[in-house]
DNA sequence: GTCTATAAAAAGATAGAC
DNA sequence: GTCTATCTTTTTATAGAC
């Protein structure tokens, strides 16, 4: 798995593009910044990206894509030998929410796609097309079908499930800008499955 | 309530300032495209304004002082004679939304802010002191009082409320950037109601 | 207060040598 | 592919006249 020069120079900057619109934004990164960053000179950026644009969407992207597949993995593993919805949901979306919060490019992501999509149409196929609410709606899918939740329309549940977590961890911290304690997003995450089940529980004890 | 020139320019200046933060953003708009729209010269701008931050701070600042002016006048005029909760909450916060989503202006000065929070401290304590959860927790408490629903921790309950219907719209329209359909938006705001009542509601009629 | 003209700096992108 | 040096445009902000 050896890299050839070009090869680093081509990851060195996007990874370095990816720190400074993660910490700038988009407008308020250079690309004189990046290329310092990254180690390299401006032409060599420009040779590799073409633009600062096709660099900014590249990198975020393959960012959403990383993020979207771990998401998956983590949401796709609770299968199976499932017998507490509460429990297992609790666990698996504070995963998630941990998995996310990991990497603060990850989390700052969101507010970036936020700031620029009115500006670059592409963004909003990306989230249309890749958004992560299908996987949370196969997810109540399975739980439906193995009759540990009711819910006659699982997008919708999917959608509330959502609103009722990551929705509020993300108001929360404002998309990301703020940081939150552990025990803050164990709060929110414990009393919104509790709502969630309360609506489309099936079979509580209790 | 005559105004001097001066003052109807600072006017013009805080209106055109307005739209076009709103359209393009904060570094996309040049004080140069604000002097023009406002039909004065760029030196005026800045003798009235002082600068660019500035001048974009005290805009957004009193934009929203007035939508949280009218979403407590809408929310405060939900007191009383309710007895149906679930059609006074429908019926209330579709009308929040709708004066949100009626000017452009203040339906993207979310996104605005979110945008430039990590790049301005100011904003973060003007969302965290003004916050539009103290109003909705004021009448989860009065719902409360008035034996409506039964949520023992106001708060809490109005974070939830506030996920299922607004953190919903904002979420599928993208923070304004997407216009939904009056349907969607009702359909959004009738099934969170619905899951709250699931989980505070109190004397269900079956 | 208001304008025209200008300074001063920064940023995106490219030319041309190696 | 990679670099240094440069072009061109844009932007914030100010000087100075009226």
């Amino acid at each position: 798995m050896q890299l050839s020069v070009s090869e680093r120079k081509r990851a060195d900057i996007a990874r370095a593009a990816l720190v400074l619109f993660a910490r700038d934004g988009y407008e308020r990164t250079s690309v004189d910044a990046i290329a310092a960053e990254a180690g390299v000179s401006k032409r060599t950026v420009y040779s590799h990206y073409g633009d600062k644009e096709k660099l900014f969407l590249l990198v975020v992207s393959d960012t959403y894509d990383q993020m979207r597949e771990r998401f998956a993995e983590i949401i796709g593993r609770m299968t199976g030998e499932v017998t507490d919805a509460e429990k297992s949901l609790i666990a698996t979306i504070r995963e998630a929410v941990a998995e996310v919060s990991h990497s603060p490019e990850r989390a700052l992501l969101l507010r970036l796609v936020i700031a620029e999509m009115p500006h670059m149409p592409v963004l909003l196929e990306l989230w249309r097309n890749r958004g992560i609410t299908p996987i949370l709606t196969s997810l109540v899918t399975r739980l439906a079908a193995a009759g540990l939740l009711s819910a006659d329309d699982p997008e919708q549940a999917a959608g509330h499930l959502s609103a009722l977590t990551f929705g509020q961890i993300n108001s929360r911290s404002m998309m990301g800008t703020i940081l939150l304690e552990q025990a803050e997003i164990d709060q929110i995450i414990t009393s919104g499955v509790h709502v969630f089940l309360c609506a489309y529980g099936a079979g509580k004890p209790a």
